[in-house]
RNA sequence: GCCCACAUAGCUCAGUAGGUAGAGCGUCGCCUUGGUAAGGCGGAGGUCUCCGGUUCGAGCCCGGAUGUGGGCUCCA
């Protein structure tokens, strides 16, 4: 019998036994393949190694290295918690298990309350599993034998799930040893393939991921092929902790918050001057942009809440009050404040477009559960702009505004990605205006370049809108920016301009932020520098340690010389030794110390240390300056 | 809001069989005047989150509230 023949992934052909698998076509073209794929990608769709190889198919062979490839390592991990838990845990409900980011969990129904000391008991039992190395059997099965199945096994979920696949889907089991999972796969050849495995935590977790369905167990855990990635991987989560802004913020004096205002935080001296450095950064680049900055109260009247929509559409996010029997509302947004900004006198076209931008301070009522130090409040600044325009104008400005946000971010570092989000059920407006902003917007989007994903159903209440997601140290994605286009609110307000006809029409706006909220930008910052800000934003930039009480005089001048130049700059005159004092200076991420004794004195020089990098040696004061000067023009 | 866990000095944490609280760091005082990541000695500091219950007696056991953490849901 003639053999067969596949294309590889390098465009090569590859001939194989006919009857093979997929496994022994990997070994056949090496050994190291043979032992490191997971998994096949056939025409585009990744299937078990286990599958029969067939004729003029284009083959790719997935490892831990690839994303699918990872996905279905991870997943077969999931099963065999599914399968440790039952056997420790008779009676369990199983839910569902997939593969996420860097792991897996699975969803359990169980009388029996899990523990963390189960978890260890759970986790044996998977290493059992592993050890016993079963191979995972994929069968296609009809609809009612799987029904009969799961019946027999009292898997309710299982059931459900059954009757909500679409018709035409192949229902599937996966065995492995004693155990049985309704499963569309792929999997591991075997349960031994799975190296490492760690369970990491226990949640509640609704079923389908509904507040109206049970609330079902979740036990999240990782898998790696070998132990010592396993090991790395949990140092980076031990890293990560580490530079939690929570943690800094409260070792290194900058904010916190307080039993007495959940989600409300405080901000202290020493982080009120990053707030301020970054807020100072902010007002020149939209002086630069052709910004006019203004401010608009906290509390306005119900009437213009209701006008605006959010009385309706908002309500649940709102807190209210009554002033002199009238009700009003704590502003959770500022687009209406900047709407009667706009209002106040008429507009010509030559003017627009009008930005008006403002760090407005928004209350909004988050759930309790939500809350999560700065990057989660309940009341927050947002860097905001309304953007007034004439139609004709909006991909140009929208296609600005990307650009500008793109700078500030690049200014940090910062990885991020863009996704546009369609109308929302609970939305105002007719589907012919929001689909013309919704295609303005992909305009924008496409005419820049900018790759992004649509999110259906995400948008504002008013309008459709890009969201710029940054990443964070431990790989959550964090919503900042955000560009909306609104013909709604120009709408409700009646606001108009006086274009070249001498006729008024209506202006389009744009509502976008950058930052997105100060708090949750400091707090991503924070952990970004890991505390140790750069010396722009710094808020001790340099600090002048004395070797002995004698050298205070001197340590006090050369501060003074640095504070003239307007400098942040301490002296640490404490009774303590040099030592002592730079590892305090360290510990506080100080970028400079600048330590002053005899020698120093008397050369009229300070000797430099800086951080992470030691002792740098002694310079004039005046030179130390131009360096200082130097990293902060830079934002280094 | 929901599930689970947690709440002890300014901070980080011990407190093991219920018998009216401990350490380190910080802070204050004294000694030391010391050259690049912790000098020495001493002192002060707690209604053990709050409310109620069990008990002769509660930081510890029980119930409730509040807050925090990990998630779910929701969002900047």
């Amino acid at each position: 019998m003639s053999s067969l023949t596949v294309t590889l992934k390098d465009g090569s052909l590859h001939e194989m036994e006919p009857g093979s698998t997929w496994s022994q076509v990997a070994a056949g073209i090496s050994r190291k393949l043979g032992k490191e794929a997971l998994a096949a990608r056939v025409d585009g769709a990744v299937d078990d190694l286990q599958s029969q190889a067939q004729q003029d198919r284009q083959v790719e062979f997935l490892t831990f290295a690839d994303e699918d490839g990872r996905a279905v390592f991870r997943h077969t991990s999931s099963h065999i918690l599914a399968q440790a838990v039952q056997r420790l845990f008779p009676g369990t409900k199983l839910a569902i298990g997939p593969a996420i980011a860097d792991g897996f969990y699975y969803d359990l129904d169980s009388e029996h309350v899990f523990t963390n000391e189960d978890l260890a008991a759970i986790e044996a039992e998977m290493r059992r599993i592993v050890k016993e190395d079963h191979p995972l059997v994929r069968r296609d099965v009809s609809r009612e034998e799987a029904n009969e199945y799961f019946t027999l096994r009292s898997e309710p979920y299982k059931l459900e799930l059954i009757q909500d696949l679409p018709a035409d889907v192949q229902v599937s089991l996966y065995k492995q040893g004693e155990f049985i999972d309704l499963c569309r796969g792929p999997h591991l050849p075997s349960t031994g393939m799975v190296g490492a495995v760690k369970l990491l935590s226990i949640a509640g977790a609704y079923w389908r991921g509904s507040e109206q369905n049970k609330m079902l167990q979740r036990i999240y855990g990782t898998s790696f092929p070998k132990q010592n990635d396993l090991d790395e991987y949990l140092q980076r989560i031990e890293d990560a902790k580490r530079r939690d802004h929570r943690k800094l913020g409260q070792e290194l004096d900058l904010f916190g918050i307080a039993d007495e205002g959940p989600g409300f935080p405080f901000f202290y001296p020493k982080g009120m001057i990053i707030r301020n450095q970054l807020e100072e950064f902010w007002r020149q680049l939209h002086r630069q942009w052709g910004y006019q900055e203004i401010k608009t109260p906290m509390i306005l009247s119900r009437e213009l809440w209701e006008r605006s929509g959010h009385w309706d559409h908002y309500e649940e996010n709102m807190y209210f009050l009554k002033i002199d029997e009238e009700d009003y509302a704590i502003k959770p947004m500022n687009c209406p404040g900047g709407i009667i900004c706009y209002k106040r006198r008429p507009h010509s076209y030559r003017e627009l477009p009008i930005r008006y931008g403002e760090l407005g301070l928004v209350h909004r009522h988050e759930r309790s559960g939500v809350l999560h130090g700065l990057m989660r409040v309940r009341c927050f600044t947002q860097d905001d702009a309304h953007i007034f325009m004439m139609p004709e104008q909006i991909t140009g400005e929208i296609i600005k505004v990307i650009k500008l946000i793109d700078f500030i971010y690049k200014t940090f570092g910062f990885s991020y990605r863009m996704e546009l989000s369609t109308k929302p059920e609970n939305a105002m407006g007719s589907d012919e205006i929001w689909e013309q902003a919704t295609d303005a917007l992909k305009q924008a989007l496409e005419q820049n370049g900018n790759a992004y994903k649509i999110n259906e159903g995400d948008g504002a209440f008013y309008g459709p809108k890009i969201d710029f997601h940054l990443q964070d140290t431990l790989g959550r994605n964090w919503q900042c920016g955000t560009i909306q286009l609104d013909f709604t609110m120009p709408e409700c307000f009646d606001i108009t301009y006086i274009g070249e006809d001498g006729e008024k029409h209506r202006p389009v706006m744009i509502h976008r932020t950058a930052f997105g909220s100060i708090e949750r930008f400091l707090g991503i910052l924070t952990e970004h520098y890991a505390g140790a800000f750069p010396a722009w934003l710094a808020p001790v930039q340099a600090r002048v340690i004395t070797v002995a009480d004698r050298h205070i005089p001197v340590a006090s001048e050369v501060a003074a010389s640095l504070e003239q130049r307007d400098f942040r700059v301490e002296v640490d005159d404490r009774n303590e030794r040099v030592g002592y004092k730079i590892r305090d200076g360290e510990l506080e991420k100080i970028p400079y110390l600048l330590v002053v004794g005899d020698k120093e004195a008397e050369a009229g020089a300070v000797s430099v240390r800086k951080r992470g990098q030691g002792d740098l040696g002694r310079i004039s004061v005046g030179d130390f300056a131009v360096q200082l000067a130097s990293d902060i023009a830079q934002k280094a």
